[in-house]
DNA sequence: CAGTGGTCTAGACCACTCC
DNA sequence: GAGTGGTCTAGACCACTGC
């Protein structure tokens, strides 16, 4: 067994969904059959189920077969945190030109979401993100001190930094993304060679690690007509919120 | 029992963190602690902490106890999808204003967000939405035609219409966010009372019954500044993606 | 090394769907 | 009414954390 019994079978039901064999609303085998068909107890074929259900790919109701459901091809967690990795995916080159980067004072803003102590200092990096060429991003992202030096010492001009840092040992683990739209200052204009008030797709993203410290607070800022974010929710799973601007401070950062 | 023990637990320890018995990064009690204390298997308990895991309200690994993640509270799925619920969570007083409301043939965007086929028709509905008094939303709903006839029967200016069909037994299980930013057209401006191509968060959303039915495709469009959404992840449960924008169709929309 | 969560089993009863 | 998923139990072994 190269991993768990109960990823396989998931890993087994996603590939026969991308591969055809199940259509958007088809129904899938139930779980004593498949249960029979894998040599599990019934726990183990629910606990299957249960990822996907996580990840927004079947529905299920008591009483009826479990249902496939339409929307995008899910991403891992890892592809939607790596730009390189993601655009590798779509069958796009990747790219990055650093705009700048130094280890400096935190920011108010900084020290909040990086859970910092007064007087902290944090390595900030700002860099121009490409797809084939064409600007489409940037990314503006500031990391605690062990990570920032390991960030700092690498070639960023051509290397993914999270597929570095994982190869360096560092996890990350949750991600919490506050999405907003917000109109290009003169500076974003000119690095994304648009013209200034154009709306771009901003994403304010806290990475942590599998203890809750917090790792990386970045702001990315796409072109608005190159990307967009697909999130899937549902009564069992619904880890979007919908907030007020200018929000009041929620109780973890009061 | 009013309702599942499990539910019972993590309502309970979703209570616990939000009256601030554990704070962001707090270890919470053991599985066999809990366990005792509510004379339940550990099975049970297990399901309550994988529930707050969906939620992204607490991280889990292998040995170490678990502990309560920083982030937004989280919102049910009820109120993510009603905006007078929302408004009224955040304190503020919801409305509406009908701009029209028509039963028409569905464009193609909509024939195949509702999976409807050739010459299908939809009810069509564009709506103001003011935050105490101030606008903040456009929101235009296409329905499938069953859910549709319900909503042309209501009085669109004062009711929330997911919490009338909810009453009617209109049960919505799934919903697949499509979120990106747009310059507000000559029409949005003039509803939303601000300069054209001001910049607007806007969330296409489809949202489906529980056998996998799509009864409503809306595109809802926030004045960038007045709202954000917020998204958690992690590599358990990872259902959001990025996507390019004039995306290649997915197996499920070809 | 003790504690803790991750995986898995084998069985039970119930609520609901679908024909 | 047969099939199916939802809930719950009791126990087992293992991998990992933290002291």
């Amino acid at each position: 067994m190269e991993q768990t019994l109960y990823r396989r079978v998931a890993e087994d039901i996603k590939a026969a969904i991308a591969s055809g064999t199940y259509e958007a609303g088809a129904r899938l085998p139930s779980e004593s059959e498949l249960a029979q068909r894998y040599g599990a107890s019934r726990g183990t074929i629910r606990q299957a189920f249960a990822a996907l259900r996580a990840d927004g790919v079947i529905s299920s109701r008591q009483g009826a077969r479990r249902v496939v459901l339409g929307g995008p091809r899910v991403q891992s967690f890892a592809e939607l945190l790596s730009f390189s990795r993601w655009a590798r995916a779509i069958g796009e080159v990747p790219a990055g030109r650093v705009v700048t980067m130094e280890l400096r004072a935190a920011t108010e803003e900084e020290r909040v979401h990086l859970e910092l102590g007064e007087g902290a200092r944090v390595y900030h990096l700002t860099r121009l993100r490409l797809l084939s060429g064409r600007p489409v991003m940037i990314e503006r992202s500031a990391y605690r001190e062990p990570v920032g030096a390991m960030v700092a010492g690498m070639e960023l001009d051509t290397v993914s930094i999270t597929e570095r840092l994982q190869a360096l040992g560092v996890i990350f683990a949750d991600a919490e993304h506050l999405i907003d739209a917000v109109a290009a200052t003169t500076q974003d204009a000119r690095l994304l060679d648009i013209r200034p008030r154009t709306p771009l797709l901003r994403e304010r993203r806290r990475t942590t690690d599998p203890s809750g410290v917090a790792l990386e607070w970045s702001d990315d800022r796409y072109i608005g007509d190159a990307v967009a974010f697909s999130v899937h929710n549902s009564a069992q799973a619904s880890a979007l919120s919908r907030l007020p601007s200018i929000p009041r401070p929620t109780p973890a950062e009061a």
